[in-house]
DNA sequence: ATAATATATTCATGATTACGAATATGAAGA
DNA sequence: TCTTCATATTCGTAATCATGAATATATTAT
């Protein structure tokens, strides 16, 4: 029958429901998962957007590759980053309503636009463009 | 007016946010965590429904006391440990959801008695007394 | 082909964490 | 008080992780 299965000891099922949160506990890698949001970013938007330098970005964009939790697209020279799955910000979301943040804090901050708006060249080109001067 | 306050900046609000999130991330503490669950168990519990050393689960609750993640009470010899927060639990759920797992295989593992009952001296007294043969 | 821009990778090292061994403390019973 | 049982703490080391520096790759424009 379907339901005489055996039971899993707890350590085993723990080892395996650490992944998702031990791929996002870190500070950087939270702070890249709402810049990243519903949306999708650019490597470029996130250097204004967090104030890191590029390569370090980079780093922690392999790592949440790596652990299936970002995906990447090419467009040109530009590289743009999704969650593949949402629900990684409930799960944030979750963590920052028991560290004592409301709701509003923490959505007012996730990025909700596929081509986010910020001052780096390519989210922000100069409105007349320096060619027709 | 209350709504104008400044946006905080990404990378300081995550920083708050990865608290509840690093304190958990561990195999060991979730194992911990989900063996305590809604009730209560004794470290002699932990010993035998975890196959751990007691000063190795005794080091992993140090951390999670400090973390402000369980409260313990005395009672004799025993000390009794309990989640401060269930919402800890939502969290695991949510992670081990995303690892592929269903809801029924983690919520038939997460302990609900108070007082459980194992293997160890304390939960399971011989039926007999010795004293009385 | 060369240059410029966007992004990725490798490497080294300092910092943090995990975990075992040994030992200490605290309560209860003889 | 002495012993036993339940639990806590300290310490040392191995493993892992974070992060900066340097460099490589891919794409587009000239």
């Amino acid at each position: 029958m379907i339901t005489n299965m055996k039971k899993p000891s707890i350590p085993n099922l723990s080892e395996q429901i650490a992944v998702p949160l031990t791929a996002i506990a870190s500070p950087q890698r939270i702070a890249i998962l709402l810049a990243i949001g519903t949306g999708e970013a650019c490597v470029c938007h996130l250097e204004t957007a967090l104030g890191w330098r590029q390569a370090y970005i980079s780093q922690h964009l392999m790592a949440l590759r790596k652990a299936d939790i970002l995906q990447d697209r090419r467009e040109g020279r530009y590289v743009y980053y999704r969650l593949k799955n949402a629900s990684y910000l409930d799960l944030i979301t979750d963590s920052a309503t028991l560290s004592g943040l409301s709701t509003e804090t923490v959505s007012s901050v996730i990025n909700t636009q596929v081509y986010p708006s910020c001052e780096c060249p390519h989210c922000m080109p100069a409105v007349i463009p320096a060619s027709s001067l």
